[in-house]
DNA sequence: ATGTTATTGCGAATTATTCGCAATATCTTA
DNA sequence: TAAGATATTGCGAATAATTCGCAATAACAT
């Protein structure tokens, strides 16, 4: 809750910086993003926000995640679907994080993973060039599916 | 050159195992694949297998691709493209590599990481369930392009 | 309040991938 | 080694995800 408000008051120093404008569209995409708990897709978070506003349009939608990915505010992620789709992860407060998908459900499950930035500065100290940011997902069967 | 003829060789056993035929446009897709260095899309493939034959389909290609993921034999791959496109990654003799993108030249370098094995381990006993694969793709700006 | 222009809704365009089907090629076996 | 059974192909159309162009609308500065 308080999380929204301090995601859409970023947006607004941004766009506001840059010229833009904060309409009732972009603020319900963010409050509809900040209220997921889940990595949904772009039709998933149009459904969603609908439910608010049944006049929002998807392509709308996807401008503004676009935008919402250059300013680094949402991640794109591609897991092995069925269809090559994009799923969106909002970047919260909360430090990196990394993703496990099972096979079976599908759903995804966030961890942290300290190891990482190991990896990142052995992959520079060994290969040279700068690395900026990693993904890393597991595939397999989660706890649940599992038994 | 050597890895070209287990690769097609390998493929014929499977297929003839499940009453499957061993086709010129299979056998110039597997060869296409086995002299790939880089993770070419099913569009890429099929224009340097059409080089060869200018009569296969690009359906036909992305049938293969299809039927080698489900053998394990290629990996699909999504990187932060431009456009959601998927990149077909050759499972060699070699043990599991990971990638480094490199956001000025869009470069693909692929390097061993062993504490992957480590970071699945701990994924287990921390979540429970069962880790199969992981993917991993460092973003950044390549040695090259870094100068 | 008014004017400037960023943003929207809409539908059509693009792009990646899949599907259905008749024609063809592979492999079996006689 | 010819013939039959059927797996696979080429083809074009279908589907699905995403983007684009544009006129209408809305946000913000003045």
């Amino acid at each position: 809750m308080t999380d929204q408000v301090s995601l859409v008051e970023q947006v607004s120093h941004r766009l506001h910086a840059e010229g833009g404008r904060m309409t009732a569209q972009r603020r319900l995409i963010l409050t509809t993003l900040a209220n997921c708990a889940d990595h949904p897709t772009a039709e998933e978070i149009y459904e969603r926000a609908c439910q608010a506003d049944s006049s929002l349009h998807l392509s709308t939608v996807y401008r503004t995640l676009r935008w919402l990915e250059e300013e680094g505010l949402v991640n794109p992620r591609w897991f092995e679907d069925e269809r090559p789709q994009q799923h969106f992860d909002p970047v919260n407060a909360e430090s990196d994080h990394y993703h496990f998908r099972c096979r079976a459900c599908n759903a995804i499950i966030e961890f942290p993973e300290p190891l990482i930035d190991l990896i990142k500065q052995t992959y520079e100290q060994r290969y040279g060039g700068q690395v900026d940011s990693a993904s890393l997902t597991l595939y397999g069967i989660c706890r649940e599916c599992n038994q």
